[in-house]
DNA sequence: GTTCCTGCAAAAGCTTTGCAGAAGA
DNA sequence: TCTTCTGCAAAGCTTTTGCAGGAAC
């Protein structure tokens, strides 16, 4: 249930987010690369096409994409922050040795929290970390 | 099964890490403040005590005390690091208003992720978000 | 004496802010 | 015209590094 393009330009429609040449070159970049990428990724993949492009409007998009619950951070222990185009709830597999970011699937539901009863939860994130198949 | 003082004491002779004045603080403090401590409330909270301990003795300190595995840093979207006493595997929740993280138990054992058969898993974190009681 | 530890100062790296100019309605 | 968006430069924060002095063995 991948998100398109086409999905997501009407998402900002309807929240009333205008769609500047920046902004939907980004969410193309988020689109065409699941790899969880960092600011400075989004930065140099979309240099060549728009040169002019300042990392400032990077993070001001990604914040105003956050706010508007298309485009999640991801929780790591790294400093840099990483994206990730919202869509159903999945795992995040880091392998320690190439630092490769995997998704895997989880049953969210089957997280049973022992005593969260009167708390209320917004987001859950699952985060592993281990070696990739390739690394071992 | 909360490790007394005296546990992690003999972990670090076990591990030669040796036990100096800075470090025993430290473990002291991250024992007797479970609240899941930033560096700076490490260092505001000892300030009083050790005057002279600077941010780079505790940076070191943890980092150490990290890689021994008798602590863990904590996986939110902050950018400031926050450090826990590595016990069993479990659950951190934070309150989006307050800021405040609680811990909940969790049987890692139920979270089955669908796709990571060939992966070794070293490490599994827990974190979701939303309100606490108080803050409702 | 040699090794390890501490801590000041400086550097590094990511992110945010201020502000002026450009773009869009 | 008025509002919003962009992007340069500077500032802000956390964390890391270099290095000299000190402690421990």
């Amino acid at each position: 249930m991948k998100p398109t393009f086409e999905d997501i330009k009407q998402q900002l429609k309807a929240k009333n987010i205008s769609l500047s040449y920046q902004r939907l070159k980004i969410l193309e970049y988020l689109i065409e690369n699941r790899c969880h990428p960092t600011v400075e990724m989004i930065f140099a993949g979309l240099h060549d096409e728009i040169p002019t492009l300042s990392k400032t409007t990077i993070y001001n998009t990604l914040r105003i994409l956050e706010e508007a619950g298309l485009v999640k951070e991801i929780t790591t222990e790294d400093k840099e922050a990483r994206y990730d185009i919202a869509t159903e709830t999945h795992g995040h597999f880091k392998c320690e040795s190439c630092g490769t970011i995997f998704d895997f699937s989880v049953d969210i539901d089957s997280i049973i929290p022992g005593d969260l009863s009167r708390f209320v939860i917004k987001d859950k994130n699952i985060y592993f970390k281990g070696l990739c198949p390739r690394c071992l």
